[in-house]
DNA sequence: CTGTTAGCGCGTTCAC
DNA sequence: GTGAACGCGCTAACAG
């Protein structure tokens, strides 16, 4: 018997046909079988055919661990993301998905949650697979998880930020650019006490935070209230409001802290006259406080966010955002990682994608200014 | 040598260690080195210490391709969800996330896209990599689909809808009833020309649209203006003016198309009492289109959502709205896998986690009757 | 263009 | 408690 379970065995395996009851059926050799499912072409057309009957007949799956074994390779592309709780990040997703398309390469979604110590045993895990590529979200990864994907024999792209240093290439945008261009829209719209809100600060809203104080210091003004992280206890508080396992950083994007923390910022700097939310959402809640406050926007308060979601142009007066270009950089990154598979790559290894300014009516002080 | 990479070989690895290397630095055989990395309670005190620091020395990482085709299992949980643009299913994602924690299980995503063959497709692609257990969201697999969950051989759960006929269990919540629910609530705090609003709709969707009509028939009511779906002219033009690649139903949850719907339903029913939207992004547009207007919310107009996602009680008014238990039927289907997984799962084969209706002050014209 | 041979790295089986 | 042998299903290398 050619088969691939003798009875006699003492191992077998599933059931399931393999490559060898494939090749038997057709009456060729089984590395026949499997250039013709991998590289037809090189098959000549008649095995081919009877090859294909076999396949359907026998209804063969190839075993992809076996084949990963024997051939040290997978179309695995490793993704890792802090969040697929945040628009931000599902975004990228949608232009890596899109990225792939038509191509052999299988997306494989992680979620590091925000923490380090999750991304590390995330990427020790994909590269046990053997990915054909890996992106990263973010350019601050663990020491050893930097290591690992240095090591890791494969293309690797940055994404989501920018540094001088990337692992390989890296893809991404200056947050404290995009912090920066924001606050001096805010200072040319007449604005001068601007305060900076925020839940909580991840690496890349400190960024922003750093560009928002250097507008300020550029423009000879100060800081009128910075709420840029709320206390341990709040912290805890908030956490334990919430459904079991939602995690804070969900929680600090809620419109309804952007709310409370606009009344604070409003308690200790009654003078306030414009709010840079650290994201769209905390800039909902502040447009919604001001509603029910009475307080006129634009005019006595100008409110921005951050990233640029759906609902800035739907407002009531329309959110002033910073629109970063996520889906673009999940396919640039794809993109990248094909050329950079095939050798193919010819961009520098540091890629500034930019931001821009989306200046809507909720910080349009100056008329005719904004389109 | 008792190296596994002997110099004359025609094939080598990686130079990555293998368990032969560990083996061999720690005198032992391989089979121990196996056992003390997956059951260490099987090895004596003294080699589990020499073959552990082998293990570190050479930095040695087990290939899981190899234990997978040796062992024919793996820890991977594959969950395939329609989106990861929307909340629902990253919420979802969350609850499987932390069900797993702590667990031996690996989480990987499935993106379908909404598309029934992608789904397939990838049912088969997951397949092939024998994951320990299946989640998959919706009732509604194509019949090839359907067959290879049900001969995957391990434990299958479908979310976030019922059937009275899984394909093993299904732990979800009734959308008509949904739709029932709050089409009633409406109803009971007297608006009479109720309007329904959905820019997309999925299969769950009809599912809602049934329960309002079957509200509306058992109250007497009739549909006053239902714009339950955009011409296929107006999917295209959207589908054009959105970056490549997003895809349809991203944008029919915008609020700017809320808000557009709505004024389209006001101009074919300008007796318009209320609006239930078939999700929150769409309400929130219809709120800032009555602010707009001038049209008070909740007197003159009732403006209902779906999800409840975490910007309606931050609304001003705030934003009645169905909420559904996504986070918990994430963490439940991973519990019953596990329970699938060792035999303990005693549970029926079909769980309705229902839902509740979220009364808050844009559907309250009845004073008194909401908290 | 096709087949033969020899593994890929690990876990199962069975014996000690 | 430990080890030797064998096989999981597939593909790289080389020969024809």
């Amino acid at each position: 018997m050619a088969s691939a379970a003798p009875a006699g065995s003492r191992r077998r395996g599933l059931g399931r046909p393999t490559i060898a009851d494939v090749a038997a059926l057709a009456g060729v050799g089984a590395i026949t079988v499997s250039r013709a499912l991998r590289s037809p072409e090189l098959v000549s057309e008649t095995l081919r055919r009877q090859i294909d009957k076999a396949v359907r007949d026998l209804a063969y799956v190839p075993d992809l661990n076996a084949r990963a074994l024997a051939s040290k390779r997978t179309d695995v592309l490793g993704v890792l993301v802090p969040s697929l709780s945040h628009t931000v990040f599902t975004d990228v997703l949608r232009g890596v998905y899109d990225g792939v398309d038509g191509t052999k390469l299988q997306v494989q979604v992680g979620n590091t949650r925000y923490d380090p110590h999750e991304e590390e045993r995330l990427v020790a895990s994909f590269l046990r697979h053997k990915p054909a590529a890996m992106i990263v979200s973010g350019v601050d990864q663990t020491p050893a998880a930097r290591a690992m994907l240095e090591n890791a024999g494969c293309p690797v792209v940055q994404i989501m930020d920018v540094t001088d240093d990337p692992i390989q290439l890296c893809i991404g945008f200056r947050h404290d650019e995009a912090g920066r261009l924001m606050t001096e829209h805010l200072i040319a719209q007449g604005y001068r006490r601007i305060a900076f809100i925020s839940g909580w600060m991840s690496i890349r809203s400190t960024g922003r935070l750093r560009g928002y104080r250097k507008a300020l210091a550029d423009a000879g003004l100060t800081e009128p209230c910075l709420t840029h992280s709320l206390s341990r206890e709040e912290l805890t508080r908030l956490a334990a409001m919430s459904e079991p396992g939602v995690p804070p950083f969900l929680e600090f994007s809620r419109p309804s802290l952007g709310r409370e923390m606009f009344r604070r910022a409003l308690a200790s700097a009654p003078d306030l006259d414009a709010v840079f939310c650290n994201n769209d959402s905390l800039a909902l809640g502040v447009l919604f406080e001001c509603l029910a406050q009475g307080i006129d926007v634009p005019r006595d308060m100008g409110v921005a966010g951050f990233n640029d979601l759906d609902f800035t142009d739907a407002c009531s007066p329309s959110l002033s955002s910073v629109r970063t270009h996520r889906y673009r950089n999940g396919y640039a990154a794809v993109t990248a990682v094909r050329q950079l598979m095939d050798g193919s790559y010819e961009g520098p290894n540091v890629v500034d994608l930019g931001v821009e300014i989306a200046a809507r009516r909720s910080t349009q002080r100056c008329v005719g200014d904004v389109a």
